[in-house]
DNA sequence: GGATTGTAGATTGTCAACAATTGACTTGAC
DNA sequence: GTCAAGTCAATTGTTGACAATCTACAATCC
């Protein structure tokens, strides 16, 4: 998966190219939420035009990955507990269908696939290298929607694991117990080698329970502290908008240019 | 829902609004599977300049609403049978979650707009004009996912609805059994408000069954018909490719400018 | 005759200039 | 002092011109 693509030479348009930087700085974390984004200052940056700049905003912001404020700003969303509840929900339920698929139409080439994969997350538990381990985690899970075929399944998993690594690393809640990692996995791989459907997406939804539990637990505990009216989750979506203040301004990506 | 905003001034941008143009023209039919858009053309006819009406096309392509071959052409996409599986199992597992969360957390005031979708739906069938039905009845899907309040989940329906409707438009498949619509919703709606979600999810999953079967049967039959080498549904989503030939050349946006 | 190479027209990709909008700041009346 | 209207700089929205690329067709070579 390294060096599929060699010796081809690079065929896409500036704005994707511009684009897959960005999404790279985002998800590497070298741009954090609630972060504003400046198209002249990032067009200059990347030496592309602000035209070319803008399709690549425009991409990522139907990515999830920015918003857009009409005729102001560009700027990385902040993640609320609501955010986390919606993202490893609706991860539990994609997942669960992948390895349902998965489970139902298995052959021998993608059980193989499945099998390398879930042998390179025990390698990377042994290795002990928390980063490894969250790589090959995250490799695992894209593995199993991989091979359920279904392509828009895999295009929109592909959108909510961006969501979610975004999360992840702005949160810093990448901490994972490593003697677990390899017992939570083995059962879904298992049942869906095993060819059982029902148990694979069982397993498979159930894998995101803590994290839904925890965002769920965490929402509660926030409208009780702040006196909320609302006690249900999808309803206290309101962002702490005005928290910029308090922090003093963050910094823009116009210091760098 | 229909007089909401008025009397206010259109505040969006233009290459929003001609994406809501042509998502419209797209979704309503004047616009087949297959046919190609030009640049010029249609910004001519929308009388924008090419830069925003390319901007309006990147939107709908991030929707799945029109193709890119880049440097080429943009095209509609045509359906094939695995496409139209992939739309009703993903539209199951959609419809499955929301339903869940629906009747997990259920207040008086979704109950009632859940109740009137489904007044609506039946009050389309006994005027017993399909168009009302057809319209009533993804208006009652829509209701569900809306219910459930998360705002991701909301947005990813949207998105596949509007596929599944360019899918039906364009393939004629917009027939259906007015005796028992009714039928096939009652149980779901009931599931919801008597806070079943189990019994919700299952419901709303199975509902979508009958369109996945006919999709995975005909998409087998076309297999065997075409000895093809694979005999499952996700490996053959080769798309008719040069099909445009025979038919003749399609018609051309460029014509009507 | 078949395959390869060159050319022309059409279409998309990219850019830099100009217009519209916003939000913060200033000014002034009360 | 407070509030409202006016001003201005910063930023995004829009446009038309130019460049790069593709497809189809014609010319050429073997």
């Amino acid at each position: 998966m390294k060096s599929a693509k060699s010796v081809k030479v690079d065929r896409r348009s500036l704005d994707w190219r511009a684009a897959e930087i960005l999404r790279e700085q985002i998800l590497s974390g070298q741009l954090v939420p609630g972060q504003r984004l400046v198209e002249t200052a990032l067009a200059n940056q990347l030496e592309v035009s602000r035209g070319t700049l803008r399709a690549a905003l425009r991409a990522l912001s139907h990515e999830g990955l920015i918003q857009q404020v009409a005729y102001t700003k560009w700027m990385l969303p902040e993640f609320s507990q609501a955010d986390a509840w919606e993202l490893y929900t609706l991860r539990g339920t994609l997942e669960g269908m992948a390895a349902r698929l998965a489970a139902e139409h298995r052959s021998e080439e993608s059980m193989a696939i499945l099998d390398a994969a879930f042998e390179r997350l025990v390698a990377a538990v042994d290795s002990r290298k928390h980063t490894r381990v969250a790589e090959a985690d995250l490799a695992l899970h894209k593995t199993i929607v991989s091979i359920s075929g279904h392509q828009r399944l895999i295009e929109q998993y592909r959108l909510l694991e961006q969501q979610v690594r975004h999360y992840i690393i702005s949160s810093n809640a990448l901490i994972m117990d490593l003697t677990q990692i390899v017992a939570e996995h083995q059962p879904i791989v298992r049942a869906i080698v095993a060819g059982e459907p029902e148990t694979a997406e069982r397993l498979a939804r159930e894998h995101n329970a803590p994290e839904v539990e925890r965002a769920a637990a965490a929402l509660a505990h926030e409208n009780t502290a702040a006196a909320a009216p609302e006690p249900e989750p999808e309803k206290s979506r309101a962002k702490p908008a005005a928290r910029q203040g308090a922090a003093g301004p963050r910094e823009s990506v116009k210091a760098s240019a």
